[in-house]
DNA sequence: ACCCAGGAAATTC
DNA sequence: GAATTTCATGGG
């Protein structure tokens, strides 16, 4: 168990925002999910994060990092608000989202299943893969499935988990990963466009798959994804920009549009 | 029986 | 090449 003072940080906010799938809120408002193989357990109480399920050195090598909490959103934010009204009232609506640092192959395949799919049933496919072919961690809860072991399946192996046609895409990316054909870590630093080309190499991987798995596992904060959502958000609120205009921390402004918009369906008749 | 869903591939024009 | 259709599944 660890507890560290935070700010900036919500964990609905973060967690239920549309850019990871496999954390579930308890009863009083805590989440517990997996990420990286570990199981814990949040909770957020006047500034101070709990963590349970981790020490102090797990802590340091990999939550920090995950929940990108040695960055100041405060800043981001403020920075963001200036560029454009509606943007100041988005990220004033939710000021505690953070972009995670996910594992890549988890991002990439989760939102090769994200395609022309809701939330809802996106949550449930990528937990009967989970249960199906990763490692049992206790208390029902089950670790991302290696690229390695999905790139052994076949289609029909993966008949169970009802992913539809999406399943040999996930099948190609998971192949492609498991042998280095793709090298996901290469894509941290490569140029946007090389790094966005490479990973539309993968079957059912298209501009705006490439542009969440970049944003949400290999944490480029300058990509914005477009999807149904963000594209009605800038025909209606945002006339005239592009995701160029919103700079270095686009990806940052586009979840923040993104949750505004859909909690907000309203504004889009 | 419709329609849509954090799209992309396959087909057609 | 750009526009349209299809893809598998579940929920409203």
């Amino acid at each position: 168990m660890v507890t560290v003072p935070v700010s900036d940080f919500a964990l609905a906010e973060t967690l239920d925002c549309g850019q990871a799938f496999r954390w579930r809120e308890n009863d009083g408002g805590s989440f517990t999910g997996v990420a990286f193989g570990k199981a814990i357990t949040l909770s957020l109480d006047g500034g101070k994060l709990t963590i349970d399920g981790t020490d102090e050195d797990e802590y340091s090598a990999l939550w920090e990092s995950y929940f990108d909490l040695s960055r100041d959103y405060g800043a981001i934010r403020t920075a963001l608000s200036g560029l454009h009204p509606t943007l100041r009232d988005a990220a004033a609506y939710a000021p505690g989202i953070r972009i995670l640092n996910q594992d890549p192959w988890e991002a990439l395949c989760s939102f090769v299943i994200s395609q022309n799919n809701n939330i809802p049933r996106i949550k449930l496919i990528i937990e009967r893969l989970c249960e199906a072919f990763g490692d049992e961690l206790g208390d029902g809860l089950y670790s991302f499935p290696s690229s390695g072991t999905i790139a052994a399946l076949s289609p029909d192996d993966l008949a169970p988990i009802r992913a539809g046609f999406r399943a040999r895409y996930i099948i190609d990316a998971a192949q492609k990963v498991a042998l280095g054909d793709v090298n996901l870590e290469s894509l941290r630093t490569a140029p946007i466009a090389d790094a966005r080309a490479e990973l539309m190499r993968i079957t059912g991987v298209g501009v705006k798959v490439a542009d969440c798995t970049l944003l949400y596992g290999l944490h480029r904060l300058d990509c914005f994804p477009l999807d149904v959502w963000m594209k009605r958000a800038m025909t209606v609120l945002f006339p005239g920009l592009t995701p160029e205009d919103f700079g270095e921390y686009g990806g940052v402004a586009q979840q923040y549009i993104f949750h505004y918009s859909r909690m907000h369906p309203e504004l889009f008749p």
